[in-house]
DNA sequence: CTAGGGTTAG
């Protein structure tokens, strides 16, 4: 009898496991357990539900739950881990919130599961009460829930919190440390993070793939070279094998660190790429203002059989945007849609304004930007739109534009002085001043422009007008020298509205010792002849910075690259690969 | 009987 009983359970649950996550394969099995009258049976119920779980269907696995007279502690861990796994994250936090009620003690299993769910929601007060559960049942010192609450912490924009966890623990797991490291870059904290990856070092922990995943990511967004390219040849020394994520972020650091050679080099050595890896190398291309490379990459990666997405489509569209490769741009836009389906999202609709406005069709921008619903009118395609006009002179327009843009979002200090700079273009100096009282009366205050440079394995950091430096005489001298070169060859500076509250000399004086000037100033002076300058900047290069550079890599014969919030500038022999479109 | 964890890419 036992064993006939088994052999019959075996078959029903092997009935239930071979529907596999499906949803109509599941309701056909479960029906078939109710037929058989199987169905009260609480084994197979917990599997059917974490199959539809996976299934996709919440609803169908919210109906087999209910189904459940009296769900034990097995039943509630399976369908949070499940419902959490799945992406059903405040399902998970509701399930848990009932197994609370029905007085059922949570174990480890239970508080790793519901902590990535308030962390894939941002919940910091659920999760912090979560917390408070955790220290209460005596878990506060297992691994893997210090490991989530690291996560949770951080991707819940607190990342002290994170790192107070993370230094309360006497024996740290590589996941904790990748947690961290993560959470910290996850924040644009990414001192930080190289800063808990060398502790990780010290502390004899062998980095994985993940970590470096991670730090590679700090590394883009500092912008550093020499750090990359140490950290690629770690990677290669470790025995590490390289994986898909793995040289996805390799392509994004050099790309983003201004080497796209290298970033090339990796992308092809892999040889199984998916359209993450793909779409990194097209938008590599395209911050570079490759945009027929990027092409290249695009249509070779359809030919594979790969398939773009979204994301793809941005990468691809910023490139045409990039390199004025506007006929290239309309068709993929058009194909996007009719050919992948893919619904155009805002982040489109600024790269084809962009690309509109950069090619000179003001025009095309603008009934582009005017057939939009007042929803997609979020700020980026106004900043888009006031770039054309900007650069078409239409500052009447350009006026109309920057005050949509501020009526979109009031509280951004950039876009008044975006406004301002229009104003004072179309010649309306008293609305320029008004302006600045609006910004102070709001308590609004310009986002400090900053540079930085790496010498010797050590990062230099300059600010507008900045003295701090001990070599600050040096510097300044330097650069007054090499504007009077660049003068003398034929630059002239040329006047920023941003700096409508300084007046003539004061004007300029401001706009010679912008941070990038002084990075280049620093580079040239401590590097030798042939060495390429790489500045990162974290806002949008000046007009007047960038046509003072040109002259400079002419005058002083060196490539100098600057990579700045949107992209990459190459300055070589007086010209620049934007083609002074950016 | 039923499952089993936390970190990583465009």
């Amino acid at each position: 009898m036992d064993g006939k009983e088994r052999k019959i359970k075996s078959a029903e649950y092997e009935a239930v496991v071979s529907a596999g996550p499906h949803l109509r394969r599941l309701q056909q099995a479960h029906a078939h357990l109710v037929v058989t009258g199987c169905h009260r049976s609480r084994a197979l119920l917990t599997k059917l539900l974490t199959l539809s779980c996976a299934a996709g269907s919440i609803a169908y696995t919210r109906r087999l739950f209910r189904s459940v007279s009296d769900p034990d502690s097995f039943l509630f861990n399976s369908l949070i881990k499940a419902s959490s796994k799945f992406g059903f994250s405040l399902d998970a936090v509701l399930f848990y919130r009932r197994m609370l009620l029905s007085r059922i003690v949570p174990s480890t299993y239970t508080f790793t599961s519901v902590i990535k769910a308030c962390a894939d929601l941002s919940l910091l007060c659920i999760g912090t009460l979560v917390h408070s559960h955790v220290f209460v049942s005596g878990y506060a010192s297992d691994s893997f829930v210090q490991a989530a609450l690291i996560a949770f912490y951080a991707k819940s924009c607190t990342p002290r919190v994170a790192r107070k966890v993370f230094d309360e623990m006497p024996q740290r797991s590589i996941v904790a440390w990748n947690s961290m490291i993560s959470g910290y870059e996850q924040n644009g904290l990414a001192n930080e993070a190289v800063e808990v990856f060398n502790k990780m070092r010290e502390s004899r922990v062998e980095p994985d793939s993940a970590t470096f995943v991670s730090v590679l990511s700090a590394c883009s967004q500092l912008g550093s070279l020499d750090f990359g390219c140490w950290l690629h040849d770690c990677i290669v020394g470790s025995g590490i094998t390289m994986n898909v994520v793995l040289a996805t972020s390799l392509v994004n650091m050099f790309s983003r660190c201004g080497d796209v050679g290298r970033a090339r080099a990796v992308f092809y050595s892999m040889i199984e790429g998916n359209v993450v890896l793909w779409t990194a190398m097209i938008s590599g291309y395209g911050m570079h203002g490759y945009g027929v490379e990027a092409m290249e990459v695009f249509h070779r990666m359809k030919a594979r059989g790969v398939v773009p997405n979204s994301v793809t489509f941005v990468a691809v569209l910023s490139a045409c945007a990039h390199a004025g490769l506007i006929d290239e741009g309309r068709s993929v836009f058009a194909s996007m849609k009719q050919e992948y389906g893919v619904v155009p999202g805002v982040e489109h609709h600024v790269c084809m304004v962009d690309m509109f406005g950069r090619g000179g069709l003001l025009n095309e921008a603008y009934q582009f930007v005017k057939g939009l619903n007042s929803d997609e009118l979020v700020p980026a395609v106004w900043t888009a739109m006031l770039g054309a006009c900007k650069m078409h002179k239409n500052f009447d327009l350009g006026v109309e534009v920057a005050e949509n843009l501020i009526n979109a979002e009031p509280e951004n200090p950039g876009h008044y002085v975006l406004l301002s700079n229009m104003y004072a273009l179309a010649g309306r100096m008293d609305r320029v001043e008004s302006v600045r009282n609006v910004m102070i009366q709001r308590g609004l205050k310009k986002q400090v422009g900053y540079s930085t440079i790496d010498v010797d394995n050590r990062s230099y950091l300059f600010s507008m007008g900045d003295k701090s430096h001990p070599e600050t005489n040096e510097i300044y001298c330097f650069l007054d020298e090499l504007i009077w070169r660049c003068k003398d060859a034929g630059y002239a500076p040329v006047p920023e509205s941003a700096m409508h509250e300084l007046e003539g000399e004061e004007r300029e004086y401001a706009l010679r010792y912008h941070s990038e000037k002084l990075a280049v100033a620093f580079g040239l002076m401590k590097t030798g002849d042939g060495v390429t300058l790489r500045i990162v900047k974290n806002l949008r290069i000046c007009e007047d910075c960038h046509s003072a550079i040109k002259f400079i890599s002419a005058v002083m014969n060196r490539e100098i690259i600057v990579r700045d919030k949107l992209r990459f500038h190459h300055f070589r022999e007086g010209s620049c690969s934007c083609s002074d479109y950016w």
